[in-house]
RNA sequence: GCGAAAGUGGCGGAAUUGGUAGACGCGCGAGACUUAGGAUCUCGUGGGGCUUCUGCCCCGUGGGGGUUCAAGUCCCCCCUUUCGCACCA
C-alpha cells in the first residue's frame, strides 16, 4: 500500500497557504544575510506545464528550503513572461483576445505549479502583461531613448501581401510563408534599434567573475566577437572618392590584390563603370532576393568585376574592385582587401576568377592553399616602410603606426554583436511610450502618464500593410503632442518578448511598488541573484540582453550592481522514454540500418525492449542477433506521442515522487531520458520511509524516545554531511541516495530513536516537503518545519575506531586488513605483511618498497 | 569547418587532492509472505574462470600509447556522440 499522499499533499499546501509559510517579508532586515534563487519565469503556453518545468524549479526550491533552514532570509519568486507571438496566433485563429487566452493559461500554470509544492512567495507573482508592470519597462525604454540608447532606422521585415502581415524570420522559409506558403518579400519598416554595440566592452568584460558556465560565457564572447584590426582607406582610381575596409590582417596589405564590396554598398554604383553596370546590377538583384540564410551559407563564391579599381596605399598599384555576395554590409565597413594568398575564402574566390594570389608571409604553399599561420614577412616593402621579417604581429603594429601617420588608416575594434532590432509589428506586446507630432518628430510620452497601455480590441485580424494592428485602432493612435497639445500619433510597433523578461528579476525585490522600479534600499540588499537557473536555449539572447539593460539601469542608478545573476545553472533537457527502433526494408525483412545502401526505403518500427539483446557494443534483436537495432532518447514532443504530463504523475504518485525522481536522475545539467520504472523506484523509497517513521504497520520501529546507539549516530552524521555537501554542489541524485543508504540502514535496527528521526525528516523535507511535514507533525511538532534549523553533522561520530585499508602487492589488492583508526605506521605495515594473501605474495619476493598512504592505501612493490 | 561538453554494467548513473571502479536506483535471478500479486520483505547480480565455497585468479571505465608504487581521474594521438556557431574579412 502506497503512503497517503494525496492528502498529505493537499493538506500541507493548504497549510503553507493559509499560514504564508514562504511570504518573504517586504522590509529589509537589517541583521539578515540574504539568498535570492530565482527561475527563469516560464511563458504560459496552451499545452500547460512539461515535466521539464519542475525540473530547475526543484532544483532551485531545495536550495530555496535550505537556506531558509540555515537562517537565510530567501527571496523565491514566481511570475509570467506573457506577451508573445503564440497567444497572438491564437487570437487570429478563434477570435480571443490574448488577454483571456493568457488569463487561462497562467491560472492553469499556477495550479500546476502549486500542486509540485513549492514554496513560492505567491504574493509577489508578476504578469509581464499587466499594465502595472509594463509601465516601468516602458520607463525603462524612456531612460534607454534619453540617453540616445533606442534610435530608429529602417530595417527589413519579411512582408507577405497574401497573409497581410509581417513575419519573422523563422516563419519564412525559402521565401514563402511557413503558413500557407505565400510568397514574402524584404520590406523597409522603420522601427527602434538598441544600442547594445555601445555595451558590447562591458559585456565582454563583465562575464570575467561570473560563476556560470563555462560554455555559456564562450557562447556569449564568440556572440560579441570582438576582433581587433585596422580600417584602411583605398583611394579610387579615378574617382575623388576612397573605400574604407575593415581588416584583422593589416599586416597582410602588400598582399591585397583586388577589393570586394558588398552588394549592398553605397559606393558600388559610384565605383561601377558602364560596361559592367548592367552585370553588376544582375548580380545584386540576385543576391538580394536570397534570404540572410541562405546568403549566409558557406559554398561557392559568385561575384562580377565592376569595372572599378582602387589604389592599394602601401604599392600604389591599381587593384581590380569585385562585388560579391560572400561579403556581408552588416560586418565591419561591408567592403574588404582581398588577400587571396592569406585568407582561405579569397583564395577560393581568386582562384575561381583567376585573380593574383601574391605571398607576402612565408611558412605555406599558396598555390595549394591559403596560408593564414604565422611567419617572416616578404615582399612587404615600399619605400617609406617594410614589413619584410617581421612576424604577423609586430607587422601589424608597424603597418598600422605607418597607416595612422600617413592618415590611411587606423587601429580599429570591431564586434559582430550587433545593435538590437527592438520593435515588432504585432499587437500583444509593450506599446512604447512614443508619440509623434504632425511634421513626424518623434517625442517621449511624460513619465506620470506612463503606461500607455494596450487598447481593447475586438478583432484580430492583420492591418493589411506592414505596420502592425494597432495601426487600424484609430481611436488610439490619435493622441495629442504632450508639450503643445497639437496633433499626435502614437507609435504604432511594439516591444519584442525579450522586454519584458529583461528586468523582471528586480521586479520581485518591490513587486507593488508605484513610485519608483524598485525601491533602492531593497534593490541593494536583494542583489544580484545568488543562484539563477534556467535552460541553456536562454545562453546567449535573454541573458545578454537583461545584462544590457542591468547595466543600463546602473548607470542610471537604479540598480548597485554591474551584473545581475551571479551563479547561473542550466538543467539538462528531460528526453522521452528510450525506443529501440528496428527497420524492415521494401520485403518487409529486417536489416540492419547501416548495412543497406543509402537509397533504399526502410520503414522503422518500434520493438519492445524484452526483443533486444546487446552484442558487443550495438543492439541487436534477440530473435535475430544479425540485425542492429537503434536505441534513442528523443526530446518530448506530441508528434512522437513519448510526452509525460506532470499531472498524470502527480495523481499517481505524488508531487514528492515526481520532484525526488527528477533530481534523482542524474546531474541537474545533463540530459536524461523519462524513466517510469526508474520513478517507481524512487517512489518506493518515499512508501519505506513512511513506513520507517510514521510507524503506520511495524510497531517495532516506530519512533521512541530512546537514546541512539554509536552505530545509529555514525549513520545519522553520516547522512547529514554527505546530503549538506551534496546540496551545496548541487548534486542532488547523490544527495537522494545518501538518503536511500539511510533509510536502507534504519531498516534494520530493532528500534529508530526519535534523536536519529528527526534530523533525518529535516534532511528529505527540501527534497520531499510534504511528506517531511506530514512525519514532522507525527513527530509531534504542531508547527512546519520550514524555519527549523538545518541538521549539523559532527565528525566525531562519523570517526570510525577500525578502518578497513587495502593492501596491494604491486598495484593490485591481494586483501584488505582491518586496523585502528590511529594506528601507526610501522603496526599497519606488519598487520598487512602478515594477512594470509599478502604473505602468499610477497614469500619468494623481496620487497623494494612499502607505501603508506593513512587511511587510504597499503601498496608492496616488489622487484 | 570552428568552438565547447561528454563517452563507465542490460539501463539511469556513483567514485575529494591519482589510492579497493560500479555507491544509489531500475531491470534481472533466487527465496519469504500470500487465495493472488504488477504489493511488500530478504539475498544475489560487471565479464570470464577456478574452487577446498567466510576463498582465489584473470580481464574490465570509447580505442592506442605514455607518466606513476598506483590512472575512470594526469599527458599525447585517434574514434564516436551531443550542443553551439557557421563566408564575421
Amino acid at each position: 500500500m502506497a503512503y497517503p499522499f494525496h492528502d498529505i499533499e493537499t493538506k500541507w499546501q493548504k497549510h503553507w497557504e493559509e499560514h504564508q509559510t514562504f511570504r518573504t517579508p517586504d522590509e529589509v532586515p537589517d541583521d539578515t544575510d540574504e539568498f535570492y534563487v530565482l527561475d527563469m519565469f516560464p511563458y504560459p503556453s496552451g499545452a500547460g506545464l512539461h515535466v521539464g518545468h519542475p525540473e530547475g524549479y526543484t532544483a532551485t526550491d531545495i536550495v530555496a528550503r535550505y537556506k531558509r533552514k540555515q537562517g537565510f532570509n530567501v527571496l523565491h519568486p514566481m511570475g509570467w513572461d506573457a506577451f508573445g507571438l503564440p497567444a497572438e496566433q491564437y487570437a487570429l485563429k478563434t477570435n480571443t483576445h490574448p488577454r483571456e487566452t493568457t488569463e487561462e493559461n497562467i491560472a492553469q500554470f499556477k495550479r500546476q505549479l502549486k500542486r509540485l509544492g513549492f514554496s513560492y512567495d505567491w504574493q509577489r507573482e508578476i504578469n509581464t502583461t499587466d499594465p502595472d508592470y509594463y509601465k516601468w519597462t516602458q520607463w525603462i525604454f524612456l531612460q534607454l531613448y534619453e540617453k540616445g540608447l533606442a534610435y530608429q532606422s529602417e530595417e527589413p521585415v519579411w512582408w507577405c501581401d497574401e497573409l497581410g502581415t509581417v513575419l519573422a524570420n523563422e516563419e519564412v522559409i525559402d521565401g514563402k510563408s511557413e503558413r500557407g506558403g505565400h510568397p514574402c518579400e524584404r520590406v523597409p519598416m522603420r522601427q527602434w534599434v538598441l544600442k547594445i554595440t555601445e555595451y558590447a566592452d562591458r559585456l565582454l568584460e563583465g562575464l570575467e567573475d561570473l560563476d556560470w558556465p563555462e560554455s555559456t560565457k564562450e557562447m556569449q564572447r564568440n556572440w560579441i566577437g570582438r576582433s581587433e584590426g585596422a580600417n584602411v582607406y583605398f583611394d579610387l582610381a579615378g574617382v575623388d572618392d576612397s573605400l574604407e575596409v575593415y581588416t584583422t590582417r593589416p599586416d597582410t596589405l602588400f598582399g591585397a590584390t583586388y577589393m570586394v564590396l558588398a552588394p549592398e554598398h553605397e559606393l558600388l554604383d559610384e565605383v561601377t563603370t558602364e560596361p559592367h553596370r548592367e552585370k553588376v546590377e544582375e548580380y545584386c538583384t540576385q543576391a538580394l532576393r536570397k534570404s540572410e540564410r541562405e546568403r549566409q551559407q558557406q559554398g561557392d563564391k559568385t561575384g562580377v568585376f565592376t569595372g572599378g579599381y582602387a589604389v592599394n596605399p602601401v604599392t600604389g598599384e591599381d587593384i581590380p574592385i569585385w562585388v560579391a555576395d560572400y561579403v556581408l554590409v552588416s560586418y565591419g565597413t561591408g567592403a574588404i582587401m582581398a588577400v587571396p594568398a592569406h585568407d582561405e575564402r579569397d583564395h577560393a574566390f581568386a582562384e575561381r576568377y583567376d585573380l593574383p594570389i601574391r605571398t607576402v608571409v612565408e611558412g605555406g604553399d599558396v598555390d595549394q592553399e591559403a596560408y593564414v599561420g604565422d611567419g617572416p614577412h616578404v615582399n612587404s616593402a615600399n619605400e617609406n616602410v617594410s614589413l619584410n621579417g617581421l612576424h604577423n604581429k609586430e607587422a601589424k603594429e608597424k603597418i598600422i603606426e605607418w597607416l595612422e601617420a600617413e592618415g590611411t588608416g587606423e587601429h580599429t575594434v570591431n564586434y559582430q554583436l550587433q545593435d538590437w532590432l527592438f520593435s515588432r509589428q504585432r499587437y500583444w506586446g509593450e506599446p512604447f511610450p512614443i508619440v509623434f507630432t504632425e511634421d513626424g518628430e518623434d517625442k517621449p510620452v511624460p513619465e506620470e502618464e506612463l503606461p500607455v497601455t494596450l487598447p481593447d480590441v475586438d478583432t484580430f485580424e492583420p492591418s493589411g500593410t506592414p505596420e502592425g494592428p494597432l495601426t487600424t485602432i484609430e481611436d488610439w493612435v490619435e493622441t495629442t503632442d504632450p508639450e503643445t497639445g497639437g496633433a499626435a500619433t502614437r507609435e504604432t510597433n511594439t516591444m519584442p518578448q525579450w522586454a519584458g523578461s529583461c528586468w523582471y528579476y528586480l521586479r520581485f525585490l518591490d513587486p507593488d511598488n508605484d513610485e519608483q522600479l524598485v525601491d533602492p534600499e531593497k534593490e541593494e540588499y536583494w542583489m544580484p541573484v545568488d543562484l539563477y537557473v534556467g535552460g541553456s536555449e536562454h545562453a546567449v539572447l535573454h541573458l545578454l540582453y537583461a545584462r544590457f539593460w542591468h547595466k543600463v539601469l546602473y548607470d542610471a542608478g537604479v540598480v548597485s550592481t554591474t551584473e545581475p545573476f551571479q551563479t547561473l545553472v542550466h538543467q539538462g533537457m528531460i528526453l522521452g522514454e528510450t525506443e529501440y527502433t528496428a527497420y524492415r526494408d521494401e520485403d518487409g525483412t529486417f536489416v540492419s540500418a547501416e548495412d543497406v545502401a543509402d537509397d533504399t526505403e526502410l520503414t522503422p518500427v518500434q520493438v519492445d525492449e524484452d526483443a533486444i539483446a546487446k552484442e558487443g557494443d550495438v543492439f541487436v534483436l534477440e530473435e535475430r542477433p544479425e540485425v542492429q537495432v537503434d536505441a534513442r532518447s528523443h526530446k518530448m514532443s506530441k508528434s512522437r506521442g513519448n510526452v509525460i504530463n506532470p499531472d498524470d504523475v502527480v495523481d499517481e504518485y505524488g508531487a514528492d515522487t515526481l520532484r525526488l525522481y527528477e533530481m534523482f536522475m542524474g546531474p541537474l545539467e545533463q540530459d536524461k531520458p523519462w524513466s517510469t520504472d526508474d520513478m517507481e523506484g524512487v517512489h518506493r523509497f518515499l512508501n519505506r520511509a513512511w513506513r520507517l517513521l510514521a510507524g503506520a504497520d511495524r510497531e517495532e520501529q516506530a519512533v521512541r524516545d530512546e537514546a541512539p546507539d554509536g552505530e545509529q549516530l555514525r549513520t545519522l552524521h553520516r547522512t547529514i554531511k554527505r546530503v549538506t555537501e551534496d546540496i551545496e554542489a548541487r548534486a542532488f541524485n547523490t544527495a537522494i541516495a545518501a538518503m536511500m543508504e539511510f533509510v536502507n540502514a534504519a531498516n534494520k535496527w530493532d528500534a529508530m530513536p526519535r534523536e536519529i528521526a528527526e534530523p533525518f525528516v529535516l534532511l528529505l523535507s527540501p527534497f520531499a516537503p510534504h511528506l517531511a511535514e506530514e512525519l514532522w507533525a507525527r513527530l509531534g511538532h504542531d508547527a512546519s518545519l520550514a524555519y527549523v534549523d538545518w541538521p549539523a553533522y559532527d565528525d566525531e561520530h562519523i570517526r570510525r575506531e577500525v578502518v578497513e585499508m587495502p593492501v596491494q602487492v604491486d598495484g593490485t589488492v591481494r586483501a584488505t586488513i582491518e586496523v585502528d583508526a590511529d594506528a601507526d605506521e610501522d603496526d599497519v605495515l606488519a598487520a598487512a605483511k602478515a594477512a594470509d594473501n599478502v604473505a602468499r605474495y610477497l614469500s619468494d619476493v623481496d620487497i623494494q618498497r612499502e607505501i603508506y598512504v593513512p587511511g587510504q592505501i597499503v601498496n608492496f612493490v616488489t622487484g
